[in-house]
DNA sequence: AATGAATGAGTTTTCATTCAT
DNA sequence: GATGAATGAAAACTCATTCAT
């Protein structure tokens, strides 16, 4: 029963099923069968959509990198000091729509694409120094630079080290002790003197 | 021309093999072929010794846990007090060997295995407790238990994260400086007073 | 915006789309899809014009036998004696709009058809009979009726080998060359006593 | 039931099982199912040999270029003056072997192939090549250089028009004909003084 | 012990064709 | 009349795995 102007519902559809699929048999067995069955879909209209399975998957990347994109702005935009704008940066990268397991496992398989992928790997260096932009910006109005530049750097490392940690986790640090933990570690390397 | 005792050579140059493929391949596109190919050796000969793909697999990453296990341990054996105890884990967790780019693509490749393999998810949580475990031995001497753990926790969460970045990184952290980067934030940790 | 008398339009312009989509892409490897999109048409149009790809290609085999015919009538409407008849069946064969590579291509990719496809077979023998029929007409005032058969069969052969290696020639025998190399071959059986 | 140095049987019970399938099926449907089928291994086994179905086709064309070389090369040896030589070019490509039906189709798929395959198309042009060389050489002998010449281009033209001609033919002219026709064909053209 | 031979099962991909609008 | 949407069926291709030697 075909509509007219099915298509952006049929491919955000495909995103979100792969998403899920991902997370569920791993991104070495999604195959474009599965994704399309979850998203209702026959397997030929996702590659007609999409034009293969790698590009689907980009595509997948790439939205959770507007959405995660989108999220830090959100809290960006509610900031009105440097302290508030440090906080909105990690908060943003904790939001709940972030830290679902689902999503996670996916970020993890883009990392290992992007081992061997070159526009996979593209894509995730556009996300690293993004982060690594907004939280040098917030440390600048607070210390030196060359102490921001170590403490983004540290701060980067700690979100993504987190996230890593949080797919093995049973229970292991909720988004909220998450962004705590990092925050914390943040005011521990501001207050050295000697940086 | 095969010849008595070959097995454990042939094993170790399958695991070996295994963990340059991933890294070259992706985990996605591993196949048994490939890495006998690149051990020297036949596919068939591969499936005999390990039983099956997902067994050489599972192999390599206990040969990666038990190699990173005796790096710990051989830094730990020269540490004589809790400060090189601290140090020996971090610096046991960059040694050359494991923060090679085939190392740790083959990492990340099993932490997205765990996602969905319970095997993987096993091994690697052992890994993951083992670290924690270590770190918080050392910290047990200079501070609290609770501050201890919260600091741990950071630390491990920090070693993963470094590792991490480290993959997509053209020039990234070098093991030295990433493990500088880890004592100074757990050295900045335990200055704090109130916790 | 559909507009009355469009599907003789349409029709004409899907077998010029399948000619030239014959020759770029190959018999084996044209889709409706290609000839469709050459046409400017949707696919499910150019389908329910001819009610089939087969159909679709067996449309454009008629389109060229009549072309061919067209154009080998217009020479013969011109000529007045028995050699120049005969010079106009070549010349007609040879016409600039018959050895376009394209159309070489295409007369190439149904001769192939024909050897599975009866209709395409059918329509095939249809112009191997008119070619030498017309021969045949031109030489029957020229010799005895044996040796005309044995040159029509000859002079037909030449024209369809000329042809096929046109497709292939860098170079090769231009139209001008190749019906000259006919008439001579001809003339010289011509002059056979004997025969 | 694999026993060992199968590769070249299968190798060649491939080729010619694609040999029949191109003239039952016709170039466009041919399968690797339907060749494999045919020789009686798995489809995955013609894979394996030959990388694909196009290496496969052209390994067939390779085959059947090679057969017709020694086809040739044989009658060549046994020819002892000018007028044999021409003669046994003649024979050696209308030879039994290459006369069959479904060498006829294949013959004439490839040159389709040809319009749009630069590899089919460079292994067409070294029998065009060939064919006319091997001509040449024997005409020289018998007349000026530019007769020769355009008495071989004719002869080449011929033999492969005869040949298109055949693939359509309930009867037409068996080898023994086809032979004759050309060899007439060539004695008439160098009885002509003025060339 | 080791391998070439062989395949079945599964995946991606392609495409003619159908249908609601 | 014309098309975008959608798919079933079939094809190429891949690969872990088995087996005789």
């Amino acid at each position: 029963m075909p509509r007219i102007g099915m298509e952006p519902l049929r491919r955000k559809a495909l995103i979100v099923a792969a998403i899920d699929a991902i997370h569920d048999r791993g991104m070495g067995h999604v195959t474009m069968g599965e994704i399309a069955r979850r998203a209702g879909v026959s397997a030929a209209l996702a590659h007609h959509y999409f034009g293969g399975k790698d590009q689907l998957l980009l595509a997948t990347m790439r939205h959770l990198l507007a959405e995660l994109g989108d999220e830090v702005q959100a809290e960006l935009a509610k900031a009105n000091s440097p302290q508030e704008r440090i906080s909105a940066v990690i908060r943003g990268n904790f939001s709940a729509c972030q830290f679902r397991p689902a999503v996670i496992s996916a970020w993890l398989a883009f990392y290992v694409q992007a081992q061997t992928d070159p526009e996979a790997r593209r894509l995730l260096r556009i996300y690293t120094r993004r982060l690594e932009s907004n939280l040098l910006h917030a440390l600048r109005d607070l210390t030196s630079r060359a102490q921001a530049e170590r403490v983004a750097e540290m701060a980067a490392s700690l979100i993504d080290g987190l996230w890593i940690r949080r797919s093995l986790a049973e229970s292991g640090p909720d988004a909220e002790g998450a962004a705590d933990l990092v925050e914390r570690a943040i005011n521990d390397a501001l207050k050295r003197k000697d940086a």
